[in-house]
DNA sequence: TAAAACTTTGCATAGCCTGCAACGTTGCGC
DNA sequence: GCGCAACGTTGCAGGCTATGCAAAGTTTTA
């Protein structure tokens, strides 16, 4: 036979490399929630996954991407998303609903999330480069915000907007690991991008 | 005599500390933008600012130090300059106000910026630790807000908008040099700062 | 079953970064 | 001035990250 029944549509070879990869990040978050970056090697890691550590480089560019995870917001993949919805919604708000998919991508994937976000706020050098990966996706988001709003490529709006909503997104992140499950992710995100969109107004404060 | 009268009131020894440290940026700066930071060593750096390569460590923690420069926006301090400010004043506009001193601090230092935005924006890897340095000086500025807004940890509110308007000024500086001293980098936070307490809105279509 | 395609691995190497100890310079009190 | 203490610089040794290359080994395809 050519191919599996059972499982997914995936030959051997395809298995085994998610096999390696799984095996990979989660040695990596394991070793890294118990000692922190510092205190472990790729050789560590690598060992903990019974690879070599070359193969380990085959996998991820750098200790780093092992524990941020790849193209965890695909900028490029937003971008098509935003272009798809209609120019009158407000670009927030549009932003938003490109994001969706993403929450629901993280929140089947939970467990490794908290693992994640404990690992990064844990060390918090790798938080920056947990979204806009590369600034490859960053500009491509950038462009489709510019291209939905019209404006020339002077006008600060597409980056402004572009950076903002990312780090809304990203506080929600660490709010949705710290809490770990008590609330959901879509919640939260949802809070952050209100705020957002409302002009970030103080908090009320707490009648004593 | 004891010390110097014209130009500081420094002894030699912190003098030429300061001599040491500018030649290393500077000549860090100059080749990073001739040839990229992948294709600048450390030792090439230290040789060009005639020092050790040692020595270059004894400055910086690591390579991309020496670019992005240390403590830019110093999150502490803002912090206390934001503890300063009547609690009545909105958030936002506070943060606006206890970021005026870095704002003029960087316009002295124009050229020194324009050339280090140039480099970072070529080597995009680096900007996201251009502010918030470290977690540090991040978590400063979001117990200061905590205290302003009398929030309890729980709220989101300190954490969002600390990296938000982070993301806005970031944003504001990359134009800024974009612009290359055509508007002051004044107007372009300020800019950022009312369109973000805005709520982003989207920018008005240019009437064709 | 054999060739083709692909993955893993070991080896060599460049570069980043740190600790340590020796050395040179600066600052300060006498 | 002199000498001591403080401090900055340097070389050296060594560990770790990361990459290129070529030799295995494994899966796929015919």
């Amino acid at each position: 036979m050519s191919h599996e029944s059972a499982g997914s549509a995936l030959g051997r070879r395809e298995r085994k490399k998610r096999q390696t990869r799984d095996a990979l990040i989660d040695a990596a978050l394991r070793l890294v929630a118990e000692r922190g970056l510092e205190n472990v090697t790729v050789e560590e890691i690598s060992e903990a996954a019974d690879v070599s550590s070359r193969t380990f480089f085959n996998y991820f560019g750098s200790k780093d991407e092992a524990i941020t995870g790849d193209h965890v917001v695909d900028g490029v993949e937003i971008g098509e998303r935003l272009a798809a919805i209609p120019p009158e919604i407000p670009t927030i708000h549009a932003i938003r609903l490109a994001l969706a998919p993403t929450v629901v991508q993280m929140q089947t994937d939970q467990e490794r999330w908290f693992l994640r976000m404990q690992v990064l706020t844990s060390n918090p050098d790798l938080l920056p480069r947990l979204l806009t990966r590369s600034a490859e996706a960053e500009r491509a988001m950038v462009a489709a915000v510019a291209v939905r709003t019209g404006v020339g490529p002077d006008h600060g709006y597409p980056l402004l907007v572009t950076t903002t909503t990312g780090a809304a997104y990203r506080t929600a992140m660490i709010r949705w690991a710290a809490y770990a499950g008590t609330v959901s992710l879509t919640e939260l995100v949802d809070e952050a991008f209100a705020d957002l969109a409302a002009g970030l107004p103080d908090p009320a404060r707490p009648q004593a």
